[in-house]
DNA sequence: ATTTAATCGGCTTATATATACCTATTATTA
DNA sequence: TAATAATAGGTATATATAAGCCGATTAAAT
């Protein structure tokens, strides 16, 4: 398998899909007590699986279900507060820096 | 910030917007620019950022777009092919283990 | 080899997201 | 403080996903 960077979005959605599959199988739940757990239907799972398009709530529902919180905290994790920085750092930016053009002539 | 267990899946999506939002901020790029490199409009990055839904395939995008080859990894992990284990295994199940119901009386 | 539950994929309708465009707000520079 | 680029959020239309149903396929137990 080629590295993650070349790998188109569709690519990286169907390999997560067999991801998702795979730790099912690990955990050796079918299709429909995960869905059942997850509240969404089957239809949904099995297009998150086969990496045939979902939504972001749908992937976390299954996450959920799956009791993969590993796999949330990545996605999600809970803010990093180191207590010393804390103390020292200002609010950090909440948008993006630029440098203004200047006005030119006139 | 209660264990992710028992947040709600749109909880969940709100903070990983949230996460995504503060991973742009470090990398210093504008959303315009990020969703000009993911292919996604820019009103879709914002939703996605604001935790008002998307799908996994902007979702992926966006972490395409943002280098977060780490989060994708965590998502879509190349399988691990462990040489021993590979000598030894049959291939893995497809499906669901079951016992079957007895056929009673009759 | 037979049985059967798990999985798959098509279909239709309802709902949600994406896009494009717009105006309003505001953090940050200067 | 004034200027302005970045961000936020609304609307309308197009497109995609979700749900629910179905019949076909098939891995795995027996």
């Amino acid at each position: 398998m080629a590295d993650i960077v070349f790998k188109t979005a569709k690519e990286l959605q169907t390999d997560l899909g067999q991801r998702l599959r795979r730790l099912r199988l690990a955990r050796n739940i079918d299709q429909r007590t995960v869905a059942g757990k997850a509240g969404i239907s089957e239809k949904a799972l099995r297009n998150l699986e086969s990496g045939n398009g979902s939504t972001v709530e749908t992937l976390l529902r299954t996450l959920k279900a799956l009791g993969y919180t590993q796999g949330i905290e990545m996605l999600a994790p809970e803010p990093t507060i180191d207590p010393l920085a804390l103390l020292h750092r200002a609010k950090p930016p909440q948008r993006v820096r630029r440098t203004r053009k200047q006005k030119v002539g006139l």
